[in-house]
DNA sequence: AATGAATGAGTGTTCATTCAT
DNA sequence: TATGAATGAACACTCATTCAT
């Protein structure tokens, strides 16, 4: 699976911030990297990638807009490291869909979860797309997108064979769309049995 | 089975249009509007939709700028009225691709077949993919690829139950998306494999 | 006094035209020249001179664009006759203030009503000032504003003096520019009491 | 009194600025906005607002179009600061025009003057009228006016009364007005004799 | 006589990026 | 080290006007 999703996204700013007033003269923000780059990932979930400019990164991120073009050489380089971060945190997330799983049965209902997420797995789906859309056109991210594939089906295999975890990932990457794009929720029934199809 | 392609779009201009200079003081040109929307699907495809400016599907459609103002009243609708006749197209050439199957047999051929389509099916199949991905933000195309959704699934339903049919649909997805991003082709035997499983 | 208004506006078509579905194959129109410059005093006198584009005012004319550019050979020949019918109608309605006054005191009167017009006052005495603001920079509608202003002048020697007329002219502009700007309604006595001041 | 003016604008830059060429590079203009101000007001004042445009102002203040947005968040932003300025510079220029006045003559002779101010006056008289007619559309605009009338009525009140400010305030618009649009000199005389009549 | 189709100039605005400080 | 100022290219879109029909 691979264009899906965590609920949670942990990683947003939990700790209130100072406001744009007290950040005058800010010194040191030694995590101001990865600010941008969370903050690059909520423009590119919400607005797409044409929307995802310097100006309304360092707008999201409460940062002056120099400060991007000092910590990245260009928007390219911002997104792909931006990516780069999703597919860590997604891949650590999707590890934890399967925390303590060991029968088939809640090997199941783990994926069935994992599909119907709800409102929280929306962004990490969005961005799981979005980061498929533009690798097919840039080869620099479809390295990225083969790690996450490949890590993705490594931890399928856990559970079944190479070949279905394979097809399991793709399965996943369909319903999971097509459970965006519905206009009414889809019945997890027919996701369960979809599931149970592929999986050895 | 949605975002995916056929080859053929037979509906390309395939005679040698007027040069630049030829063209001035053109005053009847009856099927510039389409001609119009199959560039804007070119550049679409070419270059996804953050490109697709009024100057470049202009310049694609060898016709003035002020052309396309003239006939979209501004580029969402230059979008939407593309991504429908793509639909459109495309929901025929998926008919087409079932035409004279009768046994199981040929059904799966003809999936497997429409998935490892080829260069000529990459621009369908990313069309398809833009139009989900920009779908999901926009409930106006969210309209259309309802449609598009079920229309394919009402073909598949020809050999099968609607039940599978759903899962096809989703799966196809899945494979098409990661056949056109995997750096080496994937074997037809594993598309196949995944077919038959969800066959019914 | 000029850059001031009649109400009515008794030029505005007030039978019902067709709906554009039923202008279709219009034939016969013979006033259309004189609804399009009606049409245009009205943009003019809602938006501006730099909204009153060829579209806008054929689109309050309920008349195709090509209708415009038929009957007036540019934007600027089509604002100066809308400008030369405005002053036309103006007149008219300026003698009609005076109609049937013969005291001095009616004379007051009059000319306090005619500053204090009301909400029916307010596109007169805006196209007055978008037409003398015009003037300031067009020597050809100088011509035109020369000859309101001296019709405007004739009329109010009816009671006074050439050059209390005069006064009387440049006072009435002032006194209803200050009106339409003020944000509270200028109380009746002082512009009574400026009036008396300038009649003789 | 309101839309007219006083030659002068000192402000405007005296010092030949440097030719575009060696303007590349530049990255030190610490009175850049001022200057884009006084550029808008110029051509405000040559063109009208219709040609008042992001380009015409730049090429006006020998600045790149990028500039103005920089500077100013949108085109209606910079005029009405044009015009605050332009309030601010004409007040003050207002109230030199009565200094060292004390006798009731000399403040006449300073109105005649103030009213006839030869071809200096014209661009101030014309961004006085511009300014009202703006106005007249845009709430915001209004409250500028009303604060330079309120100021304009304030220095004649030293004077006179506040109703005869009032009074004097609206006949000087229209004087100003007329003086601007005769295409003969008015004659002084009857400026003084109008003046004269409104003093008190 | 009348108009829909068409176009090139020009509009306000956003943008990635550069650079002096 | 960090950033505010700056800029030229490009953007979507509107316009007056032309012209074939």
């Amino acid at each position: 699976m691979s264009p899906s999703a965590s609920a949670a996204q942990p990683q947003r700013q939990p700790q209130p911030r100072p406001r744009p007033a007290e950040r005058r003269g800010r010194r040191f923000d030694p995590d101001r990297r990865t600010r941008i780059l969370d903050a690059a990932l909520d423009v590119l979930a919400e607005s797409g990638a044409a929307e995802a400019t310097h100006r309304r990164i360092a707008a999201r991120a409460d940062v002056p807009l120099g400060s991007l073009t000092y910590h990245f050489a260009g928007l390219a380089e911002l997104r792909a490291e931006a990516f780069a971060r999703y597919v860590e945190l997604q891949s650590a997330e999707f590890e934890r869909v399967f925390e303590g799983v060991e029968t088939s049965e809640r090997f199941i209902d783990a994926l069935v979860e994992f599909v119907h997420g709800g409102p929280g797995r929306r962004r990490s789906a969005l961005l799981g797309f979005e980061l498929h859309l533009a690798a097919l056109r840039d080869p620099e991210l479809r390295a990225l997108t083969q790690r996450w594939t490949d890590h993705s089906r490594l931890i399928l295999s856990r559970f079944t064979t190479p070949e279905a975890a394979a097809r399991l990932d793709a399965l996943l990457e369909g319903l999971i769309m097509h459970e965006l794009l519905a206009t009414v929720p889809q019945p997890r029934e027919a996701t369960r049995a979809a599931i149970v199809r592929n999986l050895s």
